[in-house]
DNA sequence: CCACTTCCTTCGATCACCGAAGAAAGACTC
DNA sequence: GAGTCTTTCTTCGGTGATCGAAGGAAGTGG
């Protein structure tokens, strides 16, 4: 059912499953996993010695023995996540069922440059770490979505854009000797896709995640693992030249970017030029479901150039689901006119199996994302790590 | 150095490293692999033994005792490979040091059927898999690229374009049936693809390569991989709507194909329509060769065009190279032009390492893809599978 | 109450790999 | 040219992961 990125068999396959709920036995884990009953057991035993799992009672009988339900430890582990926006921060925790809370919002503006930026999420990341150990669980870890472009290494932030003092702040390691934990740091459309890819059912083999907010972003999945590209910067559609942007001028120094016309900022300076008072996409969001016909005219609009571009990636990569994200991708007649001009663009093979629908975790995914992806790598070494290991 | 499909260390693996003078001695191989000397003596032995590898003498002392040189058995394994084009069939052997030999051409009417054309195909194989058994040489299977596109498990013809009758047509087993050896098909793009992948230096992990002909399509290496996607019909750039292209009509159903303006096939329309007598793809080449001011005109045109559309892709999937073959990568101008295209219009991240060349293996890369895929898959059962034997 | 199913554990056996030890063969040094 | 160091490769026991067979525990259904 899953495929996650470990071997098949591993401790954190076995916990994923039972997270996710594709096992709830022994019996369950060896039909899952293809492995013998015996080699099952003894990975369950560790698991549970490790508390990271746990017994909880007898399951009804499928004409024979009743099975030992299992299920993951609530005081088992636990990695901090982080969803950094242009103007404000959201943090959490994840925890080894796949779900998040103990979630805050804060309102920091990037854009001021690094530092202020770090201070503050370091500052509320300690506090949440020691709510977390206060409530006796162990965290293992924190992820970061960034918005905007992460280096190969997953170390470094690459010439974002409007957010001037950034380029090579190497905030993953400067994050992780403040908080004396290992810090998994990368792009947020790819946190999101993360996210989005585990929660779809079924699982998508290939899957393309688009973040439809202030920017536009993507993340993609291959045969089940994020595909970060040779630098890093795959994923990127916001920087493709679009007939309906002519000339404008981009952030990027290019011109005719769908950035300049179907991102939410580009979005909002529209309708500001039209005397609408429109700050950030919820605002945007607000505007369409109240009818407002500028509003619902642009969105429409930049569903439509989203989706001009999707066509190309979707001839191109042939994923089994396109998922909309972002505060934008709240907006139906931006769903609408992506998925109609996917049908309209794309050849019928790609299409034919093709599921494009709206984000299923909502504003939390980017979270769940960066908390998973930092649980699939360090759930296993039973001590947290080394204080200052910062491994990408 | 090389990361084929296969677990490092692995028999397929070791033989890789040999074929393609990675390794020359079992320490080259420890060194290489990571592996502990015994178990990489163990490993060879076996190969010897199975006699896909050979000792041949002694190499130079590196300041201790010389080491006992290995190569690949010439009376090894070969498979079979076929490359099919709209009119004509090249097929031709492959062994495992990665090249192709006993290389013939057939012309052969694919739009007349598949009927035809299996018989020609098989009754050419047949005498090719004669004449390498007769040379010693064991045949493991065959691979076949087919000029359009083939479904998800390799095994039928999916709606070709300009080819009546094919339409999930079971190549696959069909052939294999005919010849009792298994068979491995794929898009002729996606072998081409694999050819280059292992020919190139160094070997990229992430990789598209364009197939530029009468057609137009791309095979594409996601991390060391083939990416086939959800359908098998990734790597379409095709059918993607460009500009140039307005409203003219394609064999797809839609409108504005890059196919209609950019193919081998659209120009050498153009051509024709200027009083200019062309045939194939290869007839273009010579006319751009001599300094045909139309020819070169309209190369140039479909190279900008090209390049338009992999700029999107290059953006979105960031690979480290994008190599152009089929018979129109002759042409320099198309080169230059999809070049300057990526350069122009591609974010700097993605381009800053990206290397854009012409394909290296020529006519060949397709049978060379095709053979090694087959290699790679069917090297290590000790007897050729079972007649009917056609695995994905 | 007895046969049968399901669930899970115990206990050798197997297989791949490792590392230590050493043998073979040469290079280097004084 | 004799001893020492390097490099190459093999032999041989040891370790760890997994498997399969056997069986015990706990049910269901006639």
């Amino acid at each position: 059912m899953t495929a996650p990125d470990e071997q098949p068999g591993s401790a954190a396959h076995v916990l994923e499953l039972v997270a996710n709920g594709s096992a709830t036995s022994r019996a369950d884990l060896v039909r899952e996993l293809g492995l013998a009953a015996s080699t099952v057991s003894a990975r369950v035993q560790e698991l549970v010695e490790a508390g990271l799992l746990a017994e909880s009672g007898e399951g009804a009988s499928r004409g024979g023995r009743r099975p030992r339900l299992l299920r993951v430890a609530e005081q088992g582990a636990v990695a901090l996540a982080a969803d950094l926006g242009s103007h404000h921060i959201r943090t959490g925790a994840v925890g080894l069922t796949g779900d998040a809370f103990d979630i805050d919002d804060h309102a920091v503006d990037l854009t001021a440059g690094p530092e202020p930026a770090l201070d503050t999420l370091a500052e509320r990341l300690g506090t949440l770490a020691e709510r977390q150990r206060a409530a006796g669980r162990t965290v293992r870890g924190i992820g970061v979505g960034f918005p905007g472009p992460v280096d190969a290494d997953g170390a470094r932030i690459i010439a974002p854009s409007r957010m001037p003092g950034w380029h090579l702040f190497p905030l993953r390691d400067r994050l992780a000797a403040r908080l004396g934990l290992p810090v998994l740091l990368d792009n947020d459309a790819n946190m999101m896709a993360l996210g989005e890819h585990r929660a779809a059912h079924p699982t998508p083999r290939h899957l393309v995640v688009v973040k439809a907010g202030r920017g536009i972003g993507s993340g993609v999945i291959s045969d089940g693992r994020l595909h970060r590209g040779a630098r890093g910067s795959a994923g990127d559609i916001s920087h493709v030249r679009v007939d309906e942007a002519a000339e404008l001028p981009c952030s990027c120094g290019n011109i005719g970017c769908l950035e300049t016309v179907a991102s939410g900022a580009a979005i909002a300076a529209a309708l500001r030029e039209k005397g609408i008072a429109v700050d950030s996409a919820t605002d945007i969001l607000r505007l369409v479901e109240n009818g407002e016909p500028h509003a619902t005219t642009l969105v429409r609009q930049a569903g439509r150039d989203i989706g001009a571009v999707l066509a190309v990636v979707v001839n191109f990569f042939n994923p089994e689901a396109v998922i909309l994200g972002g505060a934008l991708s709240g907006a139906q007649p931006l769903v609408a006119a992506v998925r109609g001009m996917l049908y309209e663009r794309c050849l019928p093979m790609a299409t034919s199996d093709l599921t494009i629908n709206a984000a299923g975790c909502g504003p939390d995914a980017g979270l769940l994302g960066a908390g998973q992806a930092v649980l699939r790598r360090h759930t296993m070494t039973d001590a947290p790590p080394a204080p200052a290991a910062a491994r990408s």
